[in-house]
DNA sequence: AGCGTACGTGTACGGCGTACACTTGTCAAC
DNA sequence: GTTGACAAGTGTACGCCGTACACGTACGCT
């Protein structure tokens, strides 16, 4: 027998950047960005924080490395003639990768560089338009009118995380009836999902796919003009 | 003569919730957001941490009446027998402001619940759409579309802080050449600012008019033919 | 057998937001 | 003029954070 007692002390799983972000991710899908901290990562992972700084550099890494994770998931690009279709496609299942990581693009957001597998994507966003035969000029406006869209999400106007009790919230809807009659107009009649009759329901799917129709049509014919 | 020395001890100003907030405002926009924590304003304000809450009730709120001191800068809505003036006016000026106060968008974007100051403009600006003839439904979806617009940022793909030297710079985009073809091509061809040849140089005010006339323009032939 | 190297540990520092108990300054009522 | 209530500012303390730095420890190579 060796020193170490063959069921108390099974050789522990090695720490590896891949098992650090994965960890990280699962940490982040569970209890949103705000809950993940490295103090907190290691603990996830049964190791004394300073442990993760032999995989990862610092904090900002770690957060860069989320976002590769779900960029990763995103499908590679279907190849056809047109370049609306595939884009189209693409963004959707971006989208489809946010979805699953509802923090993802919170943090894409607020990065300052983008990692090399960010800059992949964009490179291949990029190239979907050149040579679908949009000019140089185009392409460059194009990338600024779409912004985040390119990578499935749009600005959202609130993230509106707390839910509370539908009772307060109807009557924060009634007080809001005389104060903000505009908003109240629309948030009382609109597309009504399955929740309440009242209530910030509203298909956000639709919506998206609305929004980037609306600028890929618009774009279509500022190509075709040209 | 009273116990305390005239000159060396004048009678100091009191703490308001305007003054926090100008502070803060002035704080933020020399050192950015991440550069404010309640103690650092206090220490500019000559006070104790504590004694900020007599008048702010926590950080969040702080940064709530932030974004409320930024939307107070944005101009009233023209009036006019149009729709779209006025709006993409009003969208204009809300950019200025942003510009004004670089750490806004961001505050903005990352706050969860709105103000009775920011409710107060989205309603104004919806009822700028419902007055200008638009329905329910269009209305709800065109704020969908226009996301953040409306308060006058697009989501930058990158917020580009760090400025390093030109030489590394140019050494980086050369990099590039190989990996990331595509991006390379757009950025050493494109637009050309009064910075270097090569480099991030684009005229940010007007692709952002483009950004949003494209999706006016969209928005409008949606209207016609509704 | 010995040793370099990679990996995990322990301790510590400075910063953060803020709870809670305190002093201090101001002014009204007597 | 004294008192006492009330608001405004203070001091101390707690638990969190990211991470620098020195230290063990185990394993592969010679």
């Amino acid at each position: 027998m060796s020193t170490e007692i063959e069921s108390g002390a099974p050789t522990r799983v090695p720490l590896t950047r891949e098992r650090v972000l994965q960890t990280a991710v699962d940490l982040a899908d569970q209890g949103g960005v705000e809950a993940l901290s490295m103090r907190k990562l290691a603990r996830a992972l049964d190791v004394v924080p300073m442990a993760l700084y032999r995989h990862i550099a610092n904090k900002d890494e770690l957060l860069g490395g989320l976002v590769d994770v779900v960029i990763g998931e995103i499908d590679p690009p279907l190849d056809g003639a047109d370049w609306k279709t595939p884009m189209r496609e693409r963004i959707l299942s971006a989208r489809r990768a946010l979805m699953r990581h509802p923090w993802a693009s919170r943090v894409m957001e607020s990065r300052s560089t983008p990692t090399p597998v960010v800059l992949a994507y964009m490179d291949s966003m990029i190239g979907m338009l050149r040579t679908g035969g949009f000019s140089l000029d185009l392409t460059h406006h194009v990338l600024h009118a779409m912004g985040s869209r390119i990578f499935g999400f749009t600005q959202e106007l609130f993230n509106d995380t707390t839910d509370t009790d539908p009772s307060a919230e109807a009557a924060m809807w009634e007080a809001m009836a005389g104060t903000y009659p505009y908003i109240y107009e629309i948030f009382t009649t609109i597309s009504h999902d399955d929740r309440s009759v009242v209530g910030a329901g509203c298909d956000d799917q639709f919506e998206f796919e609305f929004a980037l129709d609306l600028m890929l049509d618009g774009i279509e014919r500022l190509k075709e003009r040209a």
